[in-house]
This record gives structure tokens, sequence and C-alpha cells, in this order.
RNA sequence: GCCGCUCUAGCUCAACUGGUCAGAGCAGGGGCCUCUUAAGCCCAAGGUUCUGGGUUCGAGUCCCAGGGGCGGCACCA
């Protein structure tokens, strides 16, 4: 189990200690030999890739006087006496090293030799090719670059404790090569987010995390306090409301990427901070926004170094709406039972396993689309049409009543992402605003909060507006197969 | 919050129904080896079996309580 668990008296002589001890031991004798093990820098390194690249059709057995410099961790060693082959591994890849006593000189090549694994280690050498063809530098210059202290996890069955692996996210990254190429296209996918949102003329804003008001989703919010103010503030749960008032600002194309919080459960599809990118687009419904995410997700997912991607998101997209989607799947037409007592007795006609006691009609409803349609939804998909119970900031439905103009995305049986046209009229923000208060009076929790500065600014005037949130964590999970939220945050909220 | 499963050496894993069951590989230590690549060979070492109780002649194994993790439910995106 982890350490911070550990008695602090716990009794000495542990077979981790000794391990311990053993490279102590290796770090004073490097420096009674006057060598730093925690030099400064070490200028001008290559990427192992890059080497790896410039020799990509060396013949085995043959020689170069290419000389490289690289750095990175020591990973494996085979010791054969007056010569060793050690592995070194950077960010980009894995080079094997060789040393040999008779062009290091007995001390320096014993040093080399000594090193442990883990340890970090600058190498200068020609790029030759083994017998066996195995790309490899010839050791002719090494420095140590940082010593370390504790042994890694094994060099074969890398890191498997899952424990471990999010707490101690370090030692999953230097054990498992798929987690750091997870992590890196996490990077590469967020960054072409923003290059494709650049790119259509959006502006990325930033507003505030702290709030004295949260709005903008259905959740409860975190609450910490500001001591110079002496004032509660709550953690933001959206960026919904400070976008539209960017809009009203005239600012037409927004978006924030960033953490949002919500107090809710764990579970593999949440964590209680996440990342999501919302935007906003003067001028333009949600059908306009279905398009733009096809667009996006697509784009995106060309970053992604991992080929094949784990699904495929080339537009166009499903689009179905949710009466159809919920008919689809339990033959049951939610728009025929439009109170709570019809739709109970349809639910219950059709023998679903479904709870229905205590729920409401648009509850029911979600109920309906929650547990029996998404979970069938592999392939991306637009459901659309959304009660208007459901939604306090999307415009009624142009040609359905009751209904607003909301969609959702769906892939790999995960809800990506969200959208509406959006509510600009503050008379019926208002009363929307009012509805929730009286649902909060009721005892729901995750209630809209009444927010008079946002229907203030909606008075002088939004124009009409597409808005999406699409949540960053999960879209990476469905684009790069991973089954649980976790795996996806490099530190995901642990108990 | 409730339910189920799970926790053995630094890491990865063994130990049939309670009975030489505290074991292996890797890593680490000592030795041999100048083209190995999960290198190989020899030697020695390494344990609060998550924690605390209990049952039993005997507990890694069964029971209870606690802790962590995972999954499900509830809640949510």
């Amino acid at each position: 189990m982890t350490e911070r668990r550990e008695a602090p008296d716990a009794p000495a002589a542990r077979p981790l200690d000794d391990l311990i001890a053993t490279r102590r031991e290796k770090l004073e004798r490097l420096r009674a030999e006057g060598v730093e093990p925690f030099p400064h820098a070490f200028a001008g390194v290559e990427p192992i890739a890059a080497v790896r690249a410039a020799h990509a059709d060396l013949a085995a057995g043959e020689e170069t006087e290419a000389r490289h410099r690289v750095a990175g961790r020591l990973i494996a060693r085979r010791d054969a006496g007056g010569a060793a082959f050690l592995d070194l591994a950077d960010r980009s890849g894995r080079i094997q090293l060789h040393a040999r006593a008779d062009l290091l000189g007995d001390e320096r090549f014993a040093r080399l030799v000594g090193l442990d694994l883990g340890d970090l280690v600058g190498v200068d050498g020609a790029a030759f090719c083994t017998r066996r063809g195995e790309l490899s530098l010839r050791v002719e210059d090494f420095a140590v670059l940082a010593k370390s202290l504790r042994p890694p996890p094994d060099k074969h069955h890398g890191l498997a404790d899952v424990e471990t692996r999010y707490r101690q996210r370090e030692l999953d990254l230097i054990a498992n090569e798929d987690v750091r190429a997870l992590f890196v296209d996490r990077a590469r996918l967020v960054s072409g987010v923003r290059a494709y949102l650049d790119g259509e003329g959006f502006v990325e804003v930033e507003t505030p995390v702290l709030q004295p008001l949260y709005g903008g989703a259905l959740s409860r919010p975190f609450r910490t306090h500001h001591h110079a103010l002496d004032r509660d503030l709550f953690l933001r749960i959206a960026t919904e409301l400070y976008l539209k008032r960017l809009l009203v600002g005239g600012l037409e194309r927004v978006y924030e990427l960033g953490k949002d919080f919500r107090n809710e459960g764990l579970s593999p599809k949440h964590n209680p901070e996440f990342t999501m990118v919302e935007w906003y687009e003067a001028y333009s419904d949600y059908s306009d926004q279905a398009a733009r995410l096809e667009e996006l997700v697509a784009a995106a997912a060309e970053r992604l170094l991992e080929r094949p991607p784990r699904v495929t998101v080339t537009p166009p997209w499903r689009r179905v709406t949710l009466r159809e989607a919920i008919a689809e799947r339990t033959g049951i037409d939610v728009l025929e039972h439009r109170d709570r007592g019809a739709l109970v007795a349809a639910i219950e006609g059709a023998g679903l396993d479904l709870a229905v006691s205590e729920r409401t009609w648009p509850q029911l409803v979600d109920d309906l689309l929650t547990k029996m349609v998404e979970p069938t939804l592999q392939e991306p998909t637009f459901v659309l049409d959304y009660p208007v119970e459901l939604s306090p900031f999307a415009k009624a439905h142009r040609s359905q009543r009751g209904l607003v103009e909301r969609w959702e995305a769906f892939v790999g049986g995960v809800e990506i992402a969200n959208a509406f046209t959006e509510l600009n009229d503050p008379d019926e923000q208002r009363r929307r605003f009012e509805a929730q208060r009286a649902e909060a009076g009721a005892g729901d929790e995750e209630a809209q909060p009444y927010d008079e500065a946002f229907v203030r600014a909606l008075e002088h005037g939004m124009p009409p507006t597409g808005g999406v949130g699409l949540g960053i964590d999960r879209l990476v999970m469905v684009l790069t197969g991973r089954r649980s939220i976790r795996e996806v945050l490099l530190f995901p909220a642990m108990r």
C-alpha cells in the first residue's frame, strides 16, 4: 500500500530501505569520485526518434561516424564483462547503447555499468547497427544527469496496480509507454480543438473560475471562501453564462477551454473536475453547431498519433430526434404520453426495467434516454429536440410545442457534447429561472440559481446564437478507446 | 451513501477444499562473460500476506470491524 499510510515509526530494515540505501551509497560513491550526480543542464540533446530517423536505412553490421547526443532514463542493462548494452529511453522512444571497456577505460566503463535502472543519463556516441540489426550508439562519453534513489517499476511487466498508477502517475509514465503516448495524444487533441476554433474566427477568452453565483448547468457546486472579502464563492460548474454576456458585448464568436467543477459522485464517466470547451457563435442555430462539432471532432482526431483511430468520426453523423430514438428502443412515443401518469403507464406496459416512483415526466424522458438509448449509441449520433423542462437555457423549438432546440452528441455510448439554439429573450429567460427557483424551493439541489446579472445582460440584446459544450476528457476517452475517465486524466480524483 | 469483488517482496505474479505455503521471475547484492536485447550461468539475500480483532491444535486462506482500489446502483456531463 502507499507509504503515506505507513506509520511514521515503522520498524527499520525493510527490503525497500535496503534498495534505497544501496542507491544512496552509489550516489555518495559518485560524489567521492568527483562526479556531480545532479548537474544543472545538458545542452545539445537530440530526440532519440530523430537519431532513429537519421539512420533508418542502416544495414545490420554497418558502422558510421555520425555522433549523436541523447539523454534519457536508463531502462535496461545487459552486462557482458568487458562490454555492456544499455537501453536509454526519452519521450520519443528508446535506443540501445553499447559500452566497451576498451573504448571508455576501465574506470568510466565501471561507472557507466554501475548506474542503476532509472538513472537519467546523457550520452555522446556514434550510430551503428548491430549484427542483429539493432540501431545503437557506441558510447564515447556519458554524464550522469540525475541519480534515481528509488527502484523503478518492473522493466518488462511495467506497472499494473491501478491505484499506484493513478496516485503516482509519474511511475505509470515511466513504466508504460502507451500511457505516455496517450497523454501526448490528449495534448495534440486539445491543440487541434484550439486550432480549429481559432481558424474559424473564434476568440479564446477566460472567465472567472471563482464565481459569486454558479450557473449554466444543473449540478451541485463546490463552495469556497474568500477571506479578505469574507464571502463565499463557488467554483464554476460551466462557463455558459459569462460567455453569453460576451456575445452581448459583441465578441460574436468566443470559446473557453478549461476546467469545470461539479460536486457530484465519481464514476468511470465522472470526475469532480473536468475539462470542457464551450463555444458560442452569433447568428447561428443548433443545426449549424451540429455541423461545427462534426468538423471540429474530425479535424481534432486527425491530430492523434495513434493509428488507426478507435472510432470513425467522419461527418456526417447520424441525426435522430429524442422522440424517435426512444421509440426505436422502447416502442414508446413520449410525445404521445405528455403527462406523467400516461408515460408511467406506457413504461410499465412495455415492461421496461425502469424505476418510475418519484420521477417527473421530464425526468422519465431523460431516464429513458440515458438507460435505454445512450448505451446503444456507439456510432457518432446527434439526439435532437428535448423537453423544455430539462433545458433552462435553450430556445423554444421553432415548430414543436413543449420542446427546445437542443441536441446532445453521443459516441461510443458516451455523451460527449450538448448544444442549443441559445435562449436570448430576457423575459423568457426570467420565467425559466423562476421555474428553476420553484424546483430549488422543492428541494432540487441542482436547480439553477437566479442570475440577475445574466438576465440584465440579455436585456441589452444578445444576437441569435448557437452554443456548444464539449467534454474534452470524454472526447479523449472515445477517440482512444479508454473505458474510464481516470485513464485520460493525469491525476484523477482519489479518495 | 448502499451492494459486490479485491489487497501476498521495490515491480509482476504463484500458494488445490484451513495443514513444510511464505514461493517464482524481474529489480537489487557478490562472482563469470566484449554483438546482447524479457541476454545467459553460479551464489547469497529479500515478507507486519492492507490494518485490528476473532474462530481453530493450526489462518495468506474462514468470520467481524476498519482502510484503499475496482465495478454496479443512486447523482451527474
